[in-house]
DNA sequence: AGAATCATGTAAGGGGTTACATGATTCG
DNA sequence: CGAATCATGTAACCCCTTACATGATTCT
């Protein structure tokens, strides 16, 4: 548990994931993540750099390892998650990211991984995000001194990604509200 | 002029826009990037930066560079683009970006110097453009193999992006047309 | 016999960020 | 007189990528 630690590092909380159910080991981790199509549609992480954002999660006290000797293998280093790192990643989870480009990525996994959860976190998650959406295109349309054609084209572009962002984020949230009737239900209960 | 070198360098090539019309030195280089509200909007690149990238672009033979002694202050590296570098330019300013994301920076940097180029580069970017995106859909939609209500919001939000992308692109390019009575003009001419 | 699987990593190379260095001139 | 401007960079640090190392077992 090194001090100081400079980098963001925000989408790689999304690894504490893996482990919140049952402690996993890096190599065990790598192929969940190379053999589930949708987070592999998603996310690609390089093995080496699995293993170094694993034991960067340890340094920082998110994560817990013990060594599982084997014969004839090197030993497997089976992490699990710490009191820290549980309350970590239930923030984590459910926190709206800050930019439309994060979408893409971030708010993707998070949306993962809140399926596994329960409707209820995917709800919480929907919605926080959705309250932030609601604050952006006055971030960066409240100048008007941009004017020429070239930046009204930029605004346009980041009011349609917006837009687009806000429609789906609805869709979701259609889809996903849970009616009286209905039984709770997260993404894993197709 | 090194032999190899690995990495990309793409956007970078933006830089080249500037010198194009008139040698430039690099501290006015970084004055035009941070001093233009409408590129401010779209790229923030650090002084310390800049300087490294000139010295790149130089290394690969699109840049030449004179000294120019001043008194009291250190020369001046003054930039000017070779016939290897105009040409790159040439096709870095009208090739389309092949990914989604890839519109939010390198696609605007393009946008921005075709519009000082003229009414017809403009066009011919924009329909680069717009032909790419119309394979675009396909290039993830065609596995039907990731199902499940996560696989389909993912690939939603795509779709939806995508969209986004092609109606900004199409009112970019109804904007733009030049219609014969009217005078052929660029961005720059508001 | 050769290749892939298991399970960890380390080493080298490159790029980006932040901070600092220089040293005279001009502005408040 | 102190701060900002001019005009270049360099140094240290961290991160990511690619390639390689290990060494036994199991598949083809």
């Amino acid at each position: 548990m090194s001090p100081l630690l400079q980098s963001p590092l925000t989408i790689e909380y999304a690894l504490l994931g893996f482990v919140r159910r049952e402690p996993l080991h890096g190599y065990e981790i790598y192929h969940r993540l190379v053999g589930t199509p949708e987070l592999h549609l998603v996310w690609r992480v390089k093995q080496s750099r699995l293993y170094a954002l694993l034991a960067r999660l340890e340094d920082e006290g998110l994560l817990g390892a013990t060594h599982e000797p084997q014969d004839g293998r090197p030993p497997r280093k089976v992490y699990h998650l710490t009191p820290t790192g549980e309350a970590a990643f239930g923030r984590w989870l459910v926190a709206p990211v800050r930019l439309p480009r994060e979408m893409r990525l971030e708010f993707m996994l998070k949306l993962y991984f809140a399926g596994e959860e329960g409707a209820e976190t995917v709800g919480k998650l929907i919605h926080a995000q959705q309250a932030v959406c609601e604050k952006w295109p006055g971030m960066w349309m409240d100048d008007e001194e941009t004017a020429g054609p070239f930046g009204r084209a930029v605004k346009l572009y980041r009011r349609k990604h917006i837009e687009a962002i806000r429609d789906w984020l609805a869709s979701l949230a259609a889809e996903h509200v849970t009616p009286a009737h209905d039984s709770v239900s997260g993404f894993e209960t197709d």
